[in-house]
DNA sequence: TTACTTATTTGTAATGATTACAATTATAAC
DNA sequence: GTTATAATTGTAATCATTACAAATAAGTAA
């Protein structure tokens, strides 16, 4: 579905200006996120690097997710409680989860909130913003019914 | 900290106004919900109510509480990717999660993001907006060492 | 009431994501 | 090359949540 592409070279000096040093292992993790752009999960991501990286251990990709979640490079998104997707942080952007479907769609949102440093005294670092309801695909196909 | 109070009449009345059948269970896990008003997890709630129904399942509260979720009586909040925390939706507010002390504060935030019934194409049932930061609690510690 | 049906609650076992931790391997410094 | 340090791996443990069947309560008709 959606795609892109990102140069090692590009992931070398994101990790390094974040305070990571590059690894395989830490280049490949944030290369899927960034790539797959459709909020995979842990396992997701495990996964699909195995072939690539058959040593690769589940605990890395937790260790590693976790360091680029502390480092504002990627967003840890709690939609259902479930398992725990992420997301590149490029720019600020909304989330919509259909509850029928479980698709996850991003949802650029011109609103102010993005631009708050603090709030009632408390100082903000990360913002969300999440839409729950039926997805138009979902609707669509009730319709038909 | 926070309290407040719900009479057995009000809580039958909203739970029969939502399609939810009342019984002992059911009205204290919401009158724990609504006068609790610090987002409590499945296992406070079921802690704190087991001294008056000592006879009371973990599994009721999961039951109770996904049951009025999906009727819109509350909100399931997915903050830290471990517990789920309920809220009772009163108005519409935001939350600030402070990562260093794990406290969730109500926010109340005029914007018209709440507003949205649809968005991109897609109907929206239930709207989150969730800041993460340092809270001034925090920030005056930090301050003092 | 009694017999019967349906809804609710309970308890236990299973699931599955996440974490802890010690052992192994790779990297960097000397 | 040897040593110290950091990263990775694999396994076992933890813990929230769910599945499910048995037990109990509530509702209904005779």
């Amino acid at each position: 579905m959606n795609e892109r592409t990102v140069s090692t070279e590009e992931l070398k000096n994101l990790l390094l200006a974040s305070g990571v040093k590059p690894s395989v292992q830490r280049l490949n993790v944030l290369r899927y996120v960034i790539e797959e752009m459709n909020h995979p999960s842990v396992d997701k991501i495990y996964q699909n690097l195995l072939p690539q990286i058959p040593t690769l251990s589940k605990t890395t990709v937790y260790n590693t997710l976790k360091q680029l979640t502390e480092k504002g490079v990627i967003n840890a998104l709690n939609i259902d409680g479930h398992e725990i997707k992420y997301d590149f942080i490029e720019h600020a952007h909304a989330h919509f989860i259909c509850t029928s479907c479980n698709q996850i769609y991003d949802i650029e949102l011109d609103s102010d909130i993005y631009q708050m440093q603090s709030i009632e005294g408390h100082q903000v670092f990360n913002t969300q913003v999440n839409f729950k309801g039926i997805c138009n695909n979902c609707k669509q196909k009730q319709k038909e019914n």
